[in-house]
DNA sequence: CTGAAAGCGCTTACAG
DNA sequence: CTGAAAGCGCTTACAG
């Protein structure tokens, strides 16, 4: 069923004038809503546009009004789960408002490739996020032109370059700090750490939640160890940390990580819970479905995508609400792969 | 390092054809790459269009030239493996060319909703490219006005609606029935199916795949089990299987339906591949990771979304060239989670 | 309440 | 080799 069948040109505001008998101008009142127009007028018109299939061009709505209805998101990432899920947020509320959202990949963190990936943004017109959870992100971020509506997306509001722009964040100190004041409650001496890499050179909250717990309850602070994005990280990180018998609780900084660390310590033999506890960060769909089923800490990735567009919204549109910081709670998640320490010889 | 500083209104190719001392007419050519420009000039508007950190603006380009370098992707989905792989794939490209993607996504697949949803992909100007492997892509492929360029995704190129869009397919029959054969060969009497959703009522390429290998062994057909896309799917699945004690061999649409039946089969205390084999379908990252590591089929998504990009590209601009057709052969993967059945009483 | 003009920043013929 | 005109499909003041 194709909406109407010219393979011609489209209908133009013109043509819908020349059929409803009135000027273009007439038409161009009537679409945007405007109020003064006799309502005999208006019914000729929208029965035109109707008969005729006509939508308003885009592109040239965005020239001559100068605002264009669109969003460009610049992450690094499209596939891991909190990248995906702020994507899907941004999308669902974007699509709700009648957006377009276009995705601009960073493929590399050196200075002119984030540049250039900045000037291709900013030259589709519209608003900017970006997801600033990795350094090739937080320099687009920080590329950013000035006067360029932007928001962004990042690890931690605390030592952010000093601007104003507006930006969005989940709570993950806290989520960090939850889980391993799990682990602690369930006996455990220490937790060790397998990090993500860091946005900045600075430490991360998800480290330094971590930190925090471990200062609290009086427990040693054992060297964070750096994983990667991916389960092959943890894998790596897992192998070594099962050649210690002193490591009884390991936290991940996401829930791919974990799923390798998991496996490390499968194939070296220790078993989970019973020797070792794990567990990771962001509950990922799969992690219900391992064995052992992963504890985690869900976070609401959708949610934080949905604000960041809010915000957005708010700013390209006075009449937008404007969304207020988001306060997405972690939630801590207990299953199966996080239980008491074996019992001491 | 904000490219310049002006927060002012960015400079038209007026304002360089004013610092440099020509029309702009001139500066439109030497933009274009017009040969006919004398060297000196061509020297003195670059110099220009440095200076004044000029850069075309895009939406007057598309209104004035009719060509947008733009492409959007309608899809029911952009996190499962497959469907996150194939934007992945897109992006790439289009980036490469300069495109810019933005995707829609189908929310759901009646009508009205899918016919809006293409309407909106339109006013976007530029090309589409959608993935059919869902009702709510079929439809939509199906809706795309004629004369929009468009190519489609499909799951499989036979019993398609008969019309001459351009479109890209994996071998999924094949992949299937490489995957039944393995099972096959390792000695089980068949191989039980649990399908993802088909995109249309008929029967899907991997369903056909599956069944022409036990055709071809001789072996029992067993009504394949109608799963979802993720793991929840698998699992209810599987328990059911997990009650069959003649059921050793277990092939799955997709891996996190796998990860779903491998989780179903572990608390019915069914030992995998010792009491049964397990075969999934993506190589998803997770599934080397996953003990058992999944046996798999792997499918090459990112070369599938590059060539619908190709093809695409093919369409809008006669200077590009037209991708083949993409025969990406499925390449079996063996793991952990397949072996013999286990010997008879 | 409605029409005629100018302009958004470009490109595409047309002149010279 | 380069300039002046018309136009892409709209919106935004300005008139009446």
């Amino acid at each position: 069923m194709n909406v109407t069948g010219h393979t011609s040109r489209p209908a133009s505001i013109r043509d819908v004038a020349g059929a409803a008998g009135v000027s273009y101008q007439t038409v161009s009142r009537v679409i945007n809503g405007h109020p003064s127009v006799k309502p005999s007028t208006r019914e000729r018109v929208l029965a035109a546009i109707d008969e005729l299939g006509f939508r308003r061009n885009a592109t040239a709505l965005a020239l001559a009004s100068g605002r264009s209805r669109a969003v460009t998101v610049l992450t690094a990432n499209t596939t891991h789960h909190g990248y995906a899920s702020i994507l899907q947020g941004i999308e669902e509320s974007a699509r709700a408002a009648s957006y377009t959202m276009a995705i601009g990949v960073l493929e590399s963190a050196e200075e002119p490739a984030v540049a250039a990936a900045v000037q291709r943004a900013a030259d589709a017109g519209g608003g900017l996020i970006v997801i600033a959870y990795d350094p090739a992100g937080v320099r687009a971020l920080g590329a950013v032109p000035a006067g360029l509506p932007v928001v962004g997306v990042v690890e931690t509001p605390a030592g952010r370059p000093d601007d104003d722009r507006p930006w969005v964040w989940t709570d993950d100190r806290e989520a960090a700090y939850e889980a391993t004041r799990h682990l602690l409650s369930l006996g455990h001496d220490t937790v060790h750490y397998v990090a993500i890499p860091s946005s900045t050179r600075r430490t991360s909250a998800r480290t330094t939640g971590w930190r925090q717990a471990l200062r609290e309850a009086g427990a040693p602070e054992p060297r964070p160890m750096q994983g990667s994005w991916g389960p092959a990280g943890g894998y790596k990180a897992g192998l070594r940390l099962a050649k210690a018998p002193d490591v009884t609780a390991i936290l991940c900084g996401n829930d791919d990580l974990a799923l390798g660390v998991l496996r490390a310590l499968h194939v070296s033999g220790r078993s989970v819970p019973d020797e070792v506890s794990v567990a990771g960060f962001d509950d990922a769909p799969h992690s219900a479905y391992l064995t052992p089923s992963l504890t985690t800490v869900r976070l609401d990735f959708t949610g934080l995508g949905r604000a960041a567009f809010a915000l957005l919204h708010g700013v390209l549109e006075e009449s937008a609400p404007i969304a207020p910081h988001p306060v997405s709670v972690p939630e801590l998640v207990v299953r199966e792969s996080s239980g008491p320490p074996p019992a001491r010889d």
